[in-house]
Order: C-alpha cells, then sequence, then structure tokens
RNA sequence: GGAGAGAUGGCCGAGUGGUCGAAGGCGCACGCCUGGAAAGUGUGUAUACGGCAACGUAUCGAGGGUUCGAAUCCCUCUCUCUCCGCCA
C-alpha cells in the first residue's frame, strides 16, 4: 500500500512514478472518491459528536433527578441521520482501499527503465560457465539415466508439473535444504522458523499477493478459506503484522524452509520442460525486518547471503537489477540471481531477492517503535530467495554433469550425503 | 468431536447502561530527594483519522444489533485456557 500522504500531497509525482511500471492510477476516481470521503467523515463526525453531547447532557440531567423528555424529544431522527452517513463513509473507504490495494509499489530510483526481462540490468557474474569435452544433457535426460527423475509417475499421481525424486536425487534435495539452512543460520545470524503452509486471506493481503493475484494461488475451501502458500515469504512477513516490535528487537531476520505451490496459471507452454517451473517445489526464505535507514544495506547483504550460497556450490551465476516493468508488485527493487544452465546454455532465475520499503508494513501494519521519537514506525522489509532448492539441484546436476551421465557431488554437500562423491 | 471458562492499555487487573480512553498496580520516561544508589515522592506514559491549532472522531478480541447513550445488554464469529474423546 502506498503512502496515502503521499497520495494526498504529490498525486502528479506519485502518478508519474507508477507509469514507469506502465501502471496507469485512476485520478479521477481516486480523486472523486477522496472528496466523497472527506466531505462525510466530516459531516459524520459533526453527528457523533452532537449524538455525544446530546447523550452526555441527558445522563447528567438523569443524575440530577432532572426531566430528561424535551432532551430526547431534542434529539429527533439524529440516529437514523447518523447510521446513514456511517454506512455511507463506509461505503466510500471500502471502495477507496480496494482501489489503492490494487496500486503496486513506488520504484527505487535506482530500477532501470524498460518493460519486459529484456531491459534488466547486468550487475556482476561470478564463475565461469564450464566447458564440457561430451555433449551435454539436461536435468530430464540426467535424470532419466539413473531413474531419479519421474515426471511420467508424477503426472499419474497428480498431474503436469510435479515431480517424483527417488534415491541419491531425493537425498541430495534434501541435503541442499539441510546444506542451506544451516549456512543461513550459523554465517548469516538468520533465525530458522517453521510456518504453516496454510494461510488465510489477510496474510496473503498484507504480502500483496491479494486481492490482485488470486489466480495465481491455490485456495481451499474451508470457512474461512486457506490458500497453500506460494512463498514462505508470505507466513514469514506475517508474523510481524499488526505488532509492534521494540528497537532492541531489530533487524529480524528469519530463514525458513517451505514447499511452495503455485498455479502458474498464465504460463502455459512455459517451462513445460522438466522441473524448472512446477505447481509444487521446495524453497528456503530469507526475510529481514529491519529499520528503514538501514533497508539499502540490507538489501546488499541478504542478496550476498543466497549469493554465498551459490558460491559454496561453485555454481556460476550472474546478479540482475530488474528494470521497471519486470518489478513485481510489491517490490521497490529487485536483484535477481541467475544460475548458468549447460542444458539450456543460458543463466535462469534461481533467487528473487526483494527490497520492499513500507509497502508490504503499511499493508500488515508491522511496526517498530522509535526510540528517538518514541513513536511506533512502519519497518522496511525484504526478502529472497536463498535459494530455490528444486532448481538448485537441476544446476548442480547439469554442472556438475560427467560423460558417463553421473553427477559429482559439491564438496560442501559430500558431508550432507555421508561422504558420497557420485551420484548415478 | 463433546462440556465448561475466558479475551480490557507495554504487562497485571478493576469496571454489568451515563460525566469511562477506561480505577489501581507494575514497568518505562523525566524531575525531586541522595555524596552516589536503593527506598520514598511528583509528573507523564495507546493508536489512527480530520484540523494550522484549540480540538474533534473512532478503537475495551472481530462483526452485527438494542438504546438518546454500550467496555457493560443481545446475536454471530474468531482465538485462548481446562476437562473428556480421538490422534502423529
Amino acid at each position: 500500500m502506498l503512502d496515502p500522504n503521499n497520495l494526498r500531497n504529490d498525486l502528479d509525482g506519485v502518478i508519474q512514478q507508477l507509469a514507469r511500471r506502465g501502471f496507469v492510477f485512476d485520478r479521477e476516481r481516486y480523486e472523486g472518491l477522496e472528496q466523497q470521503r472527506k466531505a462525510l467523515q466530516v459531516k459524520t463526525q459533526a453527528l457523533q459528536n452532537l449524538r455525544n453531547t446530546r447523550s452526555k447532557a441527558i445522563g447528567q440531567t438523569k443524575a440530577q433527578g432532572g426531566d430528561i423528555a424535551p432532551l430526547l424529544a431534542e434529539i429527533g431522527d439524529l440516529g437514523e441521520q447518523l447510521k446513514n452517513s456511517e454506512s455511507a463513509l463506509t461505503d466510500i473507504q471500502v471502495e477507496l482501499d480496494g482501489l489503492l490495494a490494487e496500486v503496486p509499489n513506488l520504484l527505487d530510483a535506482a530500477v532501470p527503465d524498460g518493460k519486459s526481462e529484456a531491459d534488466n540490468q547486468e550487475v556482476s557474474r561470478w564463475g565461469e560457465p564450464r566447458s564440457f569435452a561430451f555433449d551435454v544433457k539436461d536435468h530430464v535426460a540426467l535424470g532419466a539415466g539413473f531413474s531419479g527423475m519421474d515426471f511420467e509417475r508424477a503426472a499419474k499421481i497428480t498431474g503436469a508439473r510435479f515431480v517424483v525424486l527417488a534415491g541419491p536425487l531425493a537425498a541430495m534435495h534434501r541435503a541442499l535444504i539441510q546444506f542451506m539452512l544451516d549456512t543461513h543460520t550459523r554465517e548469516h545470524g538468520y533465525t530458522e522458523v517453521y510456518v504453516p503452509y496454510l494461510v488465510n486471506a489477510d496474510s496473503l493481503r498484507g504480502t500483496g499477493q491479494l486481492p490482485k493475484f488470486e489466480q495465481d494461488l491455490f485456495k481451499i475451501e474451508n470457512d474461512p478459506p486457506f490458500y497453500l502458500i506460494p512463498t514462505a515469504e508470505v507466513p514469514v512477513t506475517n508474523l510481524a503484522r499488526g505488532e509492534i516490535l521494540s528497537a532492541e528487537a531489530m533487524p529480524k531476520k528469519w530463514v525458513c524452509h517451505t514447499p511452495c505451490f503455485r498455479s502458474e496459471a498464465g504460463a502455459y507452454g512455459k517451462d513445460v520442460r522438466g522441473m524448472i517451473r512446477q505447481h509444487q517445489f521446495e524453497k528456503v526464505e530469507l526475510v529481514q525486518m529491519v529499520r528503514p535507514e538501514q533497508s539499502a544495506d540490507a538489501h546488499e547483504q541478504l542478496t550476498g547471503h543466497a549469493e554465498a550460497i551459490l558460491q559454496k556450490l561453485k555454481l556460476p551465476y550472474r546478479k540482475v537489477l530488474l528494470c521497471a516493468g519486470d518489478t513485481g508488485f510489491s517490490s521497490a527493487k529487485t536483484y535477481d540471481l541467475e544460475v548458468w544452465l549447460p542444458g539450456q546454455e543460458a543463466y535462469r532465475e534461481i533467487s528473487s531477492c526483494s527490497h520492499f520499503k513500507d509497502f508490504q508494513a503499511r499493508r500488515m501494519q508491522a511496526r517498530w517503535r522509535n526510540p528517538d521519537t518514541g513513536k511506533p514506525e512502519l519497518v522496511h522489509t525484504l526478502n529472497g530467495s536463498g535459494l530455490a532448492v528444486g532448481r538448485t539441484l537441476i544446476a548442480i546436476m547439469e554442472n556438475y554433469q560427467q560423460a558417463d551421465g553421473k553427477i559429482q557431488v559439491p564438496d560442501v554437500l559430500q558431508p550432507y550425503l555421508g561422504g558420497l562423491t557420485v551420484l548415478g
């Protein structure tokens, strides 16, 4: 949610900034609603004031043993008027909230212009893509080679865009989760949390998936409805919803492993081969809640924490700053980390690290008490994948493959696999 | 799933129709006292919206209702706790 004061004071500026995303702000509707809101609010409060003073007078008169009949007569249809005014005000506010809930965050000044992925800005590269003396296979072919990756059976059990992993691949998948969690908790200062995988609508509104992106979610009929989490960002960030954190408790740094569920509506035909785009996948997520003045630094650090995993696994990657058109709804600034996939001869997204500033915090009312002012203020939230586990598995398979179709185990993972050095 | 008890400010806790945004205590902040500290003592101590301000309005788990007036009465829901059942 944008700062309502910002909208009132600098509407032109806000509209201009939103245009960078290609978002068209309905100025006329907003101004109309805002005007009505103001008028109705003033009117409603005046009526409430009248009711309060009259009622108080009745109370006093009664306490003194006076006759309240004339006072009661004076009230007339005040109650009716007030009720009408209040409900009109509520209607306007609901409409206004609905309008504002679908407005994306303002972009950070550093975000480059652009419409799509093609306009993203490469910031840096790490590692050298390996050259192979044999024909490289992609992860699907490699997985089929030792029967560790089975899409047919997954389709039988459930449907398209699911996978069954078996044997050493399943073990490495698990080892990766463990390795990532250990690294972030032991070396980067995060606190591990375990959270629900089903969340309510308020949580999704808090982080920005609702109301606009319901089609991307799996919804469970329940009263009230539950949703399968599309990312741990939702339950973890919402830990602070409606709370006021003490200054000493900041910054909050949480790491959380969860499965993630995405309906991938609108992604038909995209990445249909293999494990790149699934309805269910595992992710280790980093979430931070920091003081506003520290959030820019925290964003760089958090991205570095995700990079550290790729570096320890010796996987070549590049860091990309997303352009205006490719930056997500709630984010002010996003870095993607893209890992090199020899099977595709391309860098593919494996982590997305976003800085939301106070956009999510305002939706959630996640605050901290600023010792300088003594007042509660909105926190800044950040998160990033550290990393997407399935895609990391793929990257290891493709980058560490041997001519015989077997896969070397990265050094850092060997302790997690009982010293195993080769899969296959 | 069955039975019962609850939800009030940072915390504890009073308050069953009127001047209650809410007694009292704890905590916290500032001051007094002190050589310094403890104790004692004084004052202050929620959030949001509107307003330049004075101030006004709302909020006692949430939503609805009754009433001139609701923390207090009624209805629905949510959550917490206790006991029974069931289960990993």
